[in-house]
DNA sequence: GGTTAGAGTTGACAGTGTCAACACCTGCCG
DNA sequence: CGGCAGGTGTTGACACTGTCAACTCTAACC
């Protein structure tokens, strides 16, 4: 097997170490604090990656690997393209939730990132799963009505990252994502061509 | 006059250097390039900012007092609340899309501001325009509506920020922000009580 | 079994935010 | 006018960061 020499797995070991404590710490870990999590010394990383960006874009694309199957899990065994689609978007909204510092990685400014291939890449497969979706319930102009979808959760994501609390007293914050998604849900709903109008409710198969 | 004893307004100087590089260089400047930038020594900030935190606050707080002359000034002269939305909302828009790293602070996910007092204070400032204008169109649940198009705005400024490049080939990315917006007060619309659906255009002053 | 190259280590560098101690200068009180 | 007080700015130092060059070790191959 080839199995690293002395630790094992350091490449793996140092995304994961990343990973967890971005969640636990809120956090990219530092080189060197990553280094010492995984037990060597602070430049046994550079065998792996050629520097602290290099880790970073990494990591991001990572995340938007594992917001590609949280999208895709969700939406799975569903027929009906409308509640397709607002599952989707319940499980984009959800990730950005519970992972905040992972989203803030992801969709932070910095440049490394942003001309990353690797990220770009990813990131448009992630983004690929919205189109289709929209896609699926029969609309005329399918990019553009994902693109005012993808404004709306990721906003609400972003949001909800920052700590749903609710900006009006005595609106309960759980309510707030549902009506997000509905306005999402509506909106691809009025612009459903008129021909096939409930196409994914009368299933062909 | 009340002027500093040696520098002038060395506290106002750091807070324009900083909004100044925060454009240039698309991030907030180190504490002692900061202090060089106002040509003093590293230490010298230390006089009016307890540390770097507190001037990252006074300079988010001043990011957002910004925001809501944008769009104030954006919306006054309007009187069809519609109009007004849409005017605001784009306002919202441009001001993420001029100033992304201004945005990116404001709506980053530091503790330091988002816990402190006077950046919620700001924030809410901004926020509550969003809120009146939605209200001014005559709605049920404004508070509601207007959380789903902050949302959508937020997310469209967001993603302004980080360079509008369009994620569908062949859609011109300046088409985007007007679907968003044209989303955002349709969904209004929808929601405007029927009694007086059209109580802004007819103008009762 | 010796060579080789990948993997990890050591020590150093400039840079950072922060602190304690010090120097200065301005404005006030006697 | 003289001296004091305190706000303002400076110096030197600390631990920390990302990064590099030079070194050592170890696993695999001929």
């Amino acid at each position: 097997m080839t199995r690293a020499y002395h630790h094992g797995d350091l490449r793996e070991a140092l995304l994961e170490a990343a990973l967890l404590s971005l969640d636990e710490h809120a956090e990219l870990p530092s080189w060197r604090a990553l280094a010492r999590a995984c037990a060597v010394s602070q430049t046994a990383p550079y065998r792996h990656f050629a520097n602290f960006d290099a880790l970073q874009v990494a990591v991001a694309a990572a995340c938007f690997q594992r917001l590609t199957v949280a999208v895709r899990s969700a939406t799975n065994r569903l027929e009906d393209p409308f509640e397709r689609l607002a599952a989707g978007l319940n499980a984009y909204f959800r990730f950005g939730y519970q992972h905040p510092s992972w989203y803030e990685l992801m969709f932070g400014r910095k440049r490394v990132l942003l001309d990353n291939a690797e990220v770009q890449a990813a990131g448009n497969e992630a983004y690929g799963t919205l189109v289709q979706a929209v896609n699926a319930c029969g609309v005329k102009d399918a990019a553009a009505l994902a693109f005012s979808l993808w404004c709306a959760v990721h906003g609400l994501a972003d949001i909800a990252a920052s700590g749903l609390r609710s900006p009006v007293p005595g609106t309960r914050p759980q309510a707030l994502p549902a009506a997000v998604i509905a306005m999402c849900v509506d909106h691809v709903r009025a612009h459903a061509r008129p021909a096939r109008r409930r196409a994914g409710k009368q299933k062909g198969a």
